[in-house]
DNA sequence: CCACATAATCTTTTT
DNA sequence: GATTATGTGG
């Protein structure tokens, strides 16, 4: 079956084409059928773990082209991620052949900044902005600060970029940002700040990740024509993981569906794990609400887990409240019990996952569907020192990435600035690096007139150079290096941009610097650059790859071989293996205190939801484990169980567990037999025990004096976050709360920080 | 202006 | 435990 070849994009195709059920149709349940089917007016999919949301959006999209109904250029697919693009595109591929490359298909941000180059100028940009890397960001606040004054304690540059980005991510300009959140208790001007920075931001020809879609929201409301001509375009639009998009991407998208309504949502509120990122978990709720009359399918019948795996992960994610309600079930029978494993230290639990992994291994099952999936970064090191003695394959997924190396981020800026001399940010980065004797002083010249003449810090050099202002070898130097980008943007016409990125990077004696580089990373920074040289062959034009970059701020999966995937729980969503491993289940680690801290229940309801997650990766067999003892920051603590294990349905588990490992004296017993841990901890009850909510509340150290805290000594509360001490008396502290001001306290709700 | 040493901070998750 | 920010001395 073909497509016909598209012709003007606001043309309707001829009409239906009159073939039998074609294939992708025949092989769906009811429930998908029904929502691939039901094309016109809006349309929420509920689809929990595993029950075939990608065939049902991949087969709708191929519906509504064979139906006749739309062009592929018609059609937007919105994703979230990266790779769910990437995965979409193949499949889709593989239904309707290569005119799936004329979808729009793409991650919010990827299309926002398609639309938005086009329309540049209607917002004060030119087409070929920058959009800026996080370490651009967090740069520009820190230039941005000072001049301003600021108690650092209280904001420092991250929190500050925070703030931002959350009125980002609520589709709110500086203009609309209400006065009451303008400024904080004592007075900072935090929108005062938000204005300088997007005024920076204009200047510098260049937009955030939020504001591709910020300026994406003013671009259709403020025009339009522009708008107008997207509803011509847009027949059908289609949105995965509709439960992490933010007000600002729902904003989007209503607008744009606006017109016609053929607006498809799919997405799970039990999957929402990205709320810290702005995600409204309102969005999936209100559906119907925003789109009357919208239909709304169900899909729970899961085809990935087995019965037992299922039932643990509905069991715990029937402890969220606010759901809009699904049951999974399976028609697969058979299949074991979830492991659950106590164990006395992280290193033992690394040692046994190794010893399970071999084990499978020898039964003929492959590296690559096993998975081990942690809380947060960090925790992939225990387990990577750990296969790496015991010589087992594995791969780092998420880690490090590529484009985010010194020397990749400092290449990079060398060629933005090519392709844009208004990039101030990569021009700072890059000004002395090499070493051209250009220091802080120098620099802090230009920033100055840049400012206050509102024009771009190589503007800047240039007037700076033809007068005393600069003296010395800078001068010398600043001059010699406004000359050299003269000459490469030159060259940027006629020579191929492959080979003017190594021109670049020689002549500048960026390769030079690190050639003579005698530390032992100089030669892997080397290869690196090379690596960089060659990925800029692969696209259209230097523009093209900048684009590319930014926005896909990821190399190419590195080859696939057989080898034990690790990552973080967050970077699972989406896959699945036969074997999945959950490490680390431990108060205090899972779930995180911060997320706690921050936005109390609903934090740890989005925990919870992370923990539910994890345990619908797993296809066959599922591994849940946790720590009695562990080593963070270099001190042991010790720690109890997650209170997620004990809201594992007892019937759906098999627990091993030392007898004595956690807990002190009269506690021990919650471990003896079959007791469900963690589980009088929710519902807040306040026996003893409970009291120690994060699940090491004391370090392991010899016994400890009746107040082991000290003046001056660095807490966390469950409730009230980190603080100093201030005072002791007895067991009570007063300390003084970084977020929550000063508290009186008992010291057993605090652990040291 | 740069190099070195020390201190401090931190480890949630990503487009 | 490591990386990064800050301060000091040349």
């Amino acid at each position: 079956m073909s497509i016909p070849a598209p012709h003007a994009d606001d043309a309707a195709p001829a009409g239906p084409t009159d073939a039998p059920v074609p294939g992708y149709l025949s092989a769906l349940n009811p429930a998908q059928r029904l929502a691939v089917e039901a094309l016109d007016g809006p349309l929420l999919v509920l689809a929990g773990a595993g029950t075939g949301k990608t065939r049902v959006l991949t087969a709708r999209i191929a519906h509504i082209l064979f139906s006749g109904r739309a062009w592929p250029s018609q059609v937007l697919a919105v994703t979230f991620t990266n790779k769910a693009s990437r995965q979409m595109r193949e499949r889709v591929t593989a239904l309707i052949g290569p005119s799936a490359e004329g979808l729009w298909l793409g991650t919010f941000h990827a299309l926002a900044a398609r639309i938005l180059r086009r329309h540049a100028e209607r917002i004060g940009l030119k087409p070929n902005f920058t959009i800026l890397d996080a370490d651009d960001q967090l740069r520009l606040v820190k230039q941005l600060l000072e001049g301003a004054r600021f108690d650092d304690k209280k904001w420092p540059p991250r929190a500050i970029l925070g703030a931002i980005e959350r009125w980002k991510d609520r589709g709110l300009t500086p203009e609309k940002v209400s006065g009451t959140e303008a400024k904080d208790g004592d007075g900072a001007d935090l929108l005062g700040l938000y204005r300088a920075y997007q005024d920076r931001l204009l200047t510098l020809n260049a937009a955030d990740f939020g504001d591709l879609l910020l300026h994406g929201l003013t671009l259709f409301t403020r025009h339009e024509d522009v708008l107008a001509e997207y509803h011509r375009r847009f027949r059908y639009i289609l949105v995965d993981e509709y439960q992490d998009s933010n007000v600002a991407q729902y904003l989007w998208l209503r607008l744009l569906a606006q017109a016609h309504r053929n607006l498809c949502c799919v997405g799970d509120d039990d999957q929402s794990i990205y709320g810290w990122r702005g995600a409204e978990v309102g969005n999936i709720l209100r559906f119907e609400k925003d789109f009357p009359g919208a239909k709304i399918v169900r899909l729970e019948e899961n085809y990935r887990s087995t019965r037992h795996i299922l039932g643990a992960a509905s069991g715990l994610i029937a402890h969220n409240c606010g759901r809009l309600g699904k049951t999974l079930f399976t028609s697969v029978e058979g299949g074991e019990k979830v492991q659950v494993r106590g164990l006395w230290d992280g290193e033992e639990e690394a040692r046994w996952i190794g010893e399970e992994i071999e084990a499978l291994q020898r039964k003929g099952h492959a590296l690559s569907e096993v998975a081990v999936l942690v809380r947060a970064g960090f925790q992939t090191r225990e387990f990577e020192e750990r296969f790496m003695t015991i010589g087992l394959p594995y791969r780092v997924i998420g880690g490090p990435r590529f484009y985010e190396r010194q020397e990749i981020r400092d290449a990079m800026a060398y060629l933005r600035l090519v392709a844009q001399p208004d990039d101030d940010l990569a021009f700072e980065r890059i000004v002395n690096v090499p070493r051209r004797g250009i220091g802080a002083a120098t620099v802090q010249t230009l920033h100055r007139l840049g400012r206050d003449a509102r024009i771009s810090m190589v503007e800047a050099a240039s007037r700076l150079v033809a007068t005393d202002e600069i003296k010395g070898p800078a001068r010398a130097s600043l001059k010699r290096l406004l000359a050299d980008f003269d000459r490469w943007r030159g060259q940027l016409a006629q020579s191929h941009h492959a080979e003017l990125a190594r021109i670049v990077l020689d002549e500048s004696g960026y390769t030079a610097m690190w050639q003579n580089d005698r530390s032992p990373e100089a030669p892997g920074r080397l290869e690196n650059l090379k690596e960089l040289v060659a990925a800029i062959a692969e696209f259209d034009g230097l523009t093209a790859f900048l684009e590319h970059v930014s926005l896909v701020m990821e190399a190419v999966e590195g080859a696939g071989g057989d080898m034990v995937n690790v990552m973080t729980l967050h970077s699972a969503k989406g896959l699945e293996f036969d074997t999945v491993f959950l490490p680390g289940w431990e108060e205090g680690l899972f779930p995180h205190p911060r997320a706690l801290e921050e936005k109390g229940e609903g934090g740890l309801e989005e925990e919870r939801r992370l923990a539910h997650v994890g345990l619908t990766r797993a296809r066959e067999r599922l591994f849940v484990s946790f720590a009695a003892n562990r080593r963070i920051h270099n001190l042991w603590q010790s720690s109890l169980p997650s209170r997620f294990v004990g809201e594992l349905p007892a019937e759906n588990i098999d627990l091993v567990s030392r007898p004595g490992l956690f807990g002190a004296g009269s506690r021990a017993n919650a471990w003896d037999g079959r007791a469900r841990p963690g589980q009088s901890t929710y519902g807040g009850a306040a026996s003893p025990r409970d009291r120690m909510i994060d699940g090491r509340a004391r370090e392991v150290r010899s016994p400890r004096p009746a107040s082991a805290f000290r003046v001056g000594d660095r807490v966390f509360h469950v409730k009230f976050g980190y603080g100093r001490i201030v005072a002791v008396d007895a067991d009570r502290l007063d300390i003084d709360f970084e977020k929550a001001g000063g508290k009186t306290v008992i010291d057993s709700f605090v652990t040291p920080a």
